[in-house]
DNA sequence: GTCTATACAATGATAGAC
DNA sequence: GTCTATCATTGTATAGAC
């Protein structure tokens, strides 16, 4: 069955939100979820280093897309404005079916330590490379990782109120709305 | 012997760190650890919850100095103070000791992404109390979260050049001036 | 109240057959 | 590329010993 149907890690992804829905992350083990998407477990570790990592692909889309962003900002471009590029970069990834997929996956990481242990990794991973591309371009560590933070923190925030609405609204611009609030409550600590 | 030396989280630390820098930490298992601090598995089990575990205790720490020191802050202070006051608290619960093992921590990090991945759940968790303590005090979800981010950032920028010095230099100093050149570097981009 | 002995389920790695 | 089979190790649970 495997052979015929191409998207094994598909499969995998549906049947892991299924079985940790039906029974909880802890209790499903990797045999079920490989089972039920129609392969062994020899071939789910295969296809993902580990457990977890079934529910988060296309995270490294996710660097891709906020480095290549940041490479395609014009030379000489101000620090504010690669890094609208940057968490544009990032929200352009998503398309508008992985909505609902955000939203099973809400209350699954909620329940589950160790799923939030790896949400985290995979932030700070969005987040040094993001640092590493500023850093680049501006020569300057402190202002490079401060930028960076910022940015991930408002496309985290976008990205939550788009899986919150009922409404199947564009992420781009609420990015872009996080981005200009979070700069604008610092301006008003820092400059004010 | 257990009953007679009290330190036994202690003795598994320096038992952990060892044999970690001797064979890596993969290639360490759980029971030799535990037989070098002249302890079993089990107990070893009862006093971590897993083996990671056993180079991260005293975060909790970190977090309760944190807080503390932002309760602690004058009613009305402005936001700036307030997070100066955090980032102090955090510096002010290491001991000139602690120093030493931080320095063996860092190649052992590095060489682990299951240690990073912890250390990054870890940095996670003291962001997050430090923007909860901080939406308590000033009721805005993003000052708060991006203060925090900022806060971390140069406790863990301060942390890191007091690790990396061979002088026995004050930690705090260090994270103040951080904190400094963090928001310099923020001034000059947002107001300038 | 802390430590230990033992058995156990599950993860993740590995080697070889189709 | 997938499968069967086996394996060491982690982490849990339960019992009892000092």
């Amino acid at each position: 069955m495997a052979r015929w149907d191409p998207d094994a890690r598909g499969r995998l992804l549906r049947a892991a939100i299924e079985l940790f829905a039906e029974q909880g992350y802890e209790a499903t083990t990797t045999a079920q979820i490989a089972e039920r998407a129609g392969l062994t477990r020899t071939t789910l570790f295969r296809l993902f280093s580990d457990k977890r990592e079934i529910l988060f692909q296309g995270q490294g889309a996710l660097i891709a897309g906020a480095t290549e962003a940041i490479h395609r900002a014009p030379a000489g471009a101000p620090a504010d404005e690669v890094l609208t590029a940057a968490v544009t970069g990032l929200a352009d990834v998503h398309t508008s079916e992985q909505r609902e997929t955000g939203q099973l996956l809400v209350p699954l990481m909620a329940s589950s330590p160790e799923l939030q242990e790896r949400a985290a990794f995979k932030r700070d991973a969005i987040a040094r490379a993001i640092e590493h591309e500023l850093f680049e371009r501006f020569d300057d560590r402190r202002l490079a990782g401060v930028l960076a933070d910022i940015g991930v923190r408002s496309y985290y925030a976008g990205y939550a109120s788009w899986i919150a609405s009922p409404d199947d609204l564009p992420l781009t611009p609420l990015v872009h709305q996080e981005l200009a609030e979070h700069t604008a409550a610092l301006r008003h600590v820092f400059a004010g």
